[in-house]
DNA sequence: CATCAAATATACCTTTATGTCCATAATAGC
DNA sequence: GCTATTATGGACATAAAGGTATATTTGATG
């Protein structure tokens, strides 16, 4: 249901909410265990769409672009991987304008409580409750796990 | 996040329960709009997980296995496109047993919703619904539009 | 039993998602 | 300006999803 893509990407988005300075890729790809050629694609989706800052060079790499708290599991997951929404009944567009049939009512009211719930988690969050006994406390080390 | 051969399954499903007899292959997808060589893919995963009982030769088809009410959009779902649930963090699964760090722990809410939605829906209700203005009623012509 | 209409099974093709690799461009420090 | 380090961009490879085509099997009926 949440493509792989979306994974790497939130999984890349908690790590930077954890950092304090900016991170490369390689160390990224390395604590997150997403593969390192695949996610500077998706790390430059994520500068393209204006959540993440990128500086070349030493002492270069990635930074948020805004605070964790501003940043929603949504705004990750739309930047990468847009959730399509039912807005018209995919048989007959024509037909009926706006209005679906039950079945894609149904399909389209379970796809807003996604994006409701995923647009009320915010980074922040995420990385407050890393310090309970469930994950790791930041920073980490490479070698470190990053979600335990 | 409704895959495509979810979404024809549900057509299928839902057209079927609006049927009296059996519905041959060709009918079904002529009238739910899907390929008709893929959709008899998806007709035999449903067949083989019992949703649907198919009778080959003339007068033959698929008619569902059950009563409307009694099969679920979940039911359907699972049967040709497994919802997969979180159930061990996807980083580091021998660390932490069965907790999911806070990131995992949102996503499988997200996706227990999604299933509660499904489960709590059945075809017998979407059927009772297209009686009302947005659908047409059964039984339906293959020139006649399925969902409006 | 012959025939026709249906599902079933299999092979193959196309498109999209995922993943790899390498050349290039920018930036900091010397 | 040179070099090391970093992101960027594009080409390519592989895997999975979606889709097509066709031969085979099954069942009903005359």
């Amino acid at each position: 249901m949440i493509s792989q893509t979306a994974e790497y990407a939130l999984r890349a988005m908690v790590f930077l909410a954890m950092q304090k300075s900016a991170a490369t890729g390689q160390a990224i790809a390395e604590t997150t265990k997403v593969p390192p050629g695949y996610l500077s694609k998706i790390m430059q989706q994520l500068v393209k769409r204006k959540l993440v800052n990128s500086q070349r060079g030493i002492g270069g790499g990635f930074v948020l672009a805004r605070e964790p708290k501003d940043i929603s599991i949504l705004d990750v997951v739309n930047a990468v991987d847009p959730i399509d929404k039912i807005t018209t009944c995919p048989l007959d567009i024509k037909s009926h304008g706006l209005n679906l049939c039950p079945l894609h009512k149904r399909l389209s009211a379970a796809i807003a409580q996604v994006e409701k719930a995923f647009a009320e988690s915010n980074l922040g969050e995420l990385v407050e409750e890393s310090q309970s006994p469930l994950c790791t406390s930041v920073p980490l080390t490479p070698n470190q796990s990053f979600c335990q």
